[in-house]
RNA sequence: GGGCGCAUGGUCUAGUCUGGAUAGGGCGCUUGGCUUCGGACCAAGACGUCCCAGGUUCAAAUCCUGGUGCGCCCGCCA
């Protein structure tokens, strides 16, 4: 019994179906039949198709056509007994199958109903752990939209990872040792009114880093000061590290604020302060020692750094110098270094020397854990798989660090590190840039709220007379709906031009088309009254109803194939998150082209009945769909 | 210099991994559809050298070779 004919995935079950018919009439094995199937370009021509008498015509010396006539006959006589299918037809090489339209309702309906929220989720990952890590934005500025997408991204891979079975641990990193929290720390020191009434603290931030880069830049005696404060900084008992961590923890909070408006929850806050001072790193540097591609040097330029030599490898062997600096001549570590002795962790290669303490409550009714040079102990536990998303820019460093887990002899902890790219979003004439304050007015704040006035305008239109309290809440589910899914539904590997225009259109394929449909589908249920349980789904046999039930069957098998396509490949993995924002586009067409021309309450039983049970389960789909990739589904908008 | 990614109607984009039948959508444009379960909808239409040149194949947007254009990466920086 294989995967595909488990219950819980029909698409699968019957690709399975078609795949050893195809398998035991001609011979090939089942795989390569499987590879053979596809969906013909027409309907018309039938539901599945198979290729395989091309693939075979070599072998055979024989004509395609000629094979494929000669398989017919025996692949009737197979179909004749097959529930699922109707009959098996040629077109000539192709042989193309047409699903029994009577019987597939009831299946199809049938497994929504009995799965309900659990529909589109599988178990063929289960015992399975993953740890990802999102969005690790530096804790001095707000979030603006690029951000957005790798928090986006990161979070719907866990769902997806989650719906098939893995359990999931969601890490965020907050380098609070870095040069822009020195800068800032720096300014604060001397003295300033905090963040005007109303507004966000990160916000705040990231509008006085502006002014700071630009004194960094050119004021040497600032720069000088700002040097001293970061060193200083390196020692938690000091000042300055008190005073930055209470500006951290303020800005954290902030743009936690951010991530909870988008759904976005993290079980672990591990700090850049806490590698440095737990005593991870100079774990991580006995073992990174022991490794013959690794030394100390004794001379040259480098003399006194800690480096790792590269130039014996294949894929590095172009860069300019063979060494590669972890910790620098005065040992403090490299970004490198540390994120070594990170990913190190994540493994559990290192044993864990982070304590941890609750950082706060989250929406969601669970407790974010940050680490701490106090607090308890706590368990993360074996993890299979490690996902860090990050921008394509920085796809050589993450490679970098994948390759020191080889050499160290950690052959299947980098198999199994995973870097998720995605391109930037930017503007059409500009990049986002903290220093240059490019990101001013493109803040995810800022485009939430404008997201959310334009869905109120609407809201307002069609129905001025509910309360304020409905308006808003749906204007906010619109607005972060919007916004995930103008994320999503771009392949990670394509720039996002941010345009107002795009972003705001709430027709097409975006998210508010999704949410309606889903709507229009509520309102049809609550009218239909209780449940009829005892419908006749044979009768769902027309195009609109077939083209629906058929969308519903692959929602299982689309998950799957979404994590069947995170293949690892030398500079990244591949994550088609746009492949699920497609699906559910394609679901909610589906839907509102049968919404059109299929009355339901209006139809004749047993029709009515059928009807109603299938705009259930489109409900049911469409529900469990829009949680997965985190748009709010909205009952009434 | 080396490496990675991208190139598809006016515009934005799916499909490329794993070759298969008339290249699928969105926006915009033209036109039609509510005495009807919600028009954030549906239907019809116009718009294409799938960057270029070779090659492989019964079959190429998809694979191979060589180009072109754009973006990014190659520090004891952050």
């Amino acid at each position: 019994m294989t995967h595909e004919d488990n219950i819980d995935n029909p698409w699968g079950h019957l690709l399975g179906r078609v795949s050893s018919t195809v398998a035991s009439v001609t011979g090939v094995d089942v795989d390569r039949a499987k590879q053979s199937i596809e969906v013909p370009p027409d309907p018309i021509l039938g539901d599945l198709s198979t290729t395989v008498a091309f693939s075979l015509a070599r072998e055979l010396r024989e004509s395609p056509v000629r094979i494929a006539e000669d398989f017919l006959p025996p692949l009737e006589e197979q179909v004749s007994s097959e529930a699922l299918l109707e009959r098996v037809e040629r077109k000539g090489p192709y042989i193309n199958f047409f699903i029994d339209r009577s019987s597939f309702a009831p299946t199809v309906i049938g497994t929504v109903a009995a799965l309900g929220d659990a529909y589109g989720r599988t178990t063929r990952h289960a015992e399975r752990r993953a740890l990802i890590e999102y969005p690790a934005v530096n804790p001095s500025k707000p979030w603006h939209i690029g951000h957005t997408r790798n928090a986006v991204l990161g979070d719907t891979l866990a769902n997806t990872l989650e719906w098939v079975g893995y359990e999931v641990v969601r890490v965020d990193y907050i380098n609070d040792l870095g040069l822009q929290i020195a800068q800032l720390t720096w300014r604060l020191k001397k003295g300033d009114d905090g963040p005007a009434q109303g507004v966000k603290y990160d916000h705040y931030l990231g509008r006085l880093y502006v002014g700071v880069q630009e004194a960094f830049e050119t004021d040497a005696a600032a720069q000088e000061e700002i040097r001293e404060v970061a060193r200083r900084l390196e020692d938690p008992t000091s000042d300055e590290a008190r005073l930055s961590r209470e500006m951290v923890t303020r800005c954290v909070r902030a743009q936690c604020q951010t991530a909870y408006r988008l759904g976005i929850y993290h079980h672990y806050q591990v700090w850049e302060s806490s590698i440095a001072h737990s005593g991870l790193l100079e774990r991580a540097k006995e073992v990174l020692l022991s490794c013959d591609n690794i030394e100390q040097l004794e001379e040259g330029e480098k003399k006194g750094c800690i480096v790792v030599r590269l130039d014996t490898l294949e894929e590095f062997k172009d860069l300019k110098d063979p060494y590669k600096v972890l910790f620098r001549s005065d040992g403090t570590r490299t970004y490198t270094g540390a994120d070594v002795a990170f990913q190190m962790w994540k493994f559990g290669i290192l044993e864990d020397p982070f304590r941890y303490e609750p950082f706060e409550e989250q929406p969601n009714g669970e407790v974010v854990y940050r680490t701490s040079l106090e607090g308890d102990k706590r368990e993360i536990g074996r993890v299979d798989e490690v996902y860090n998303v990050i921008a394509s820019a920085q796809a050589h460093p993450q490679r970098l660090i994948y390759t020191i887990l080889d050499l160290l002899g950690y052959h299947e902890q980098s198999e199994r590190s995973h870097h998720i790219a995605y391109e930037f979003v930017g503007l059409e004439d500009a990049d986002f840039s903290g220093r240059k304050g490019t990101w001013i007015g493109y803040t995810c704040d800022e485009v939430l709220d404008r997201a959310r006035e334009l869905a109120r305008q609407e809201v307002e239109k069609r129905n001025p007379d509910a309360s304020e309290e409905f308006k808003d809440s749906v204007a906010e589910s619109v607005g972060v709906g919007a916004v995930r899914y103008m994320l999503l539904k771009a392949s990670p590997d394509r720039k996002i031009t941010f345009r107002w225009s795009e972003a705001l259109d709430f027709n097409g394929d975006s998210a508010p088309y999704l949410q309606y449909s889903y709507a229009r589908s509520q309102r049809i249920l609550e009218r239909a009254g209780g449940q009829t349980g005892q419908a006749d789904l044979s009768v769902l046999t027309d195009d609109p109803e077939f083209n629906l039930l058929k969308a519903l069957a692959r929602f299982p098998q689309t998950v799957i194939d979404v994590v069947a396509g995170l293949k690892k490949g030398q500079w990244g993995t591949s994550f088609s998150c746009n492949r699920l924002a497609g699906y559910a586009y394609d679901l909610a067409t589906l839907y509102n082209k049968f919404y059109d021309v299929c009355p339901v309450l209006r139809a004749e039983e047993p029709l009515r009945s059928a009807r109603v049970e299938l705009v259930r389960a489109f409900n049911t789909t469409m529900r469990n769909v829009l949680g997965l990739i985190g748009v709010p589904a909205i009952e009434r908008m």
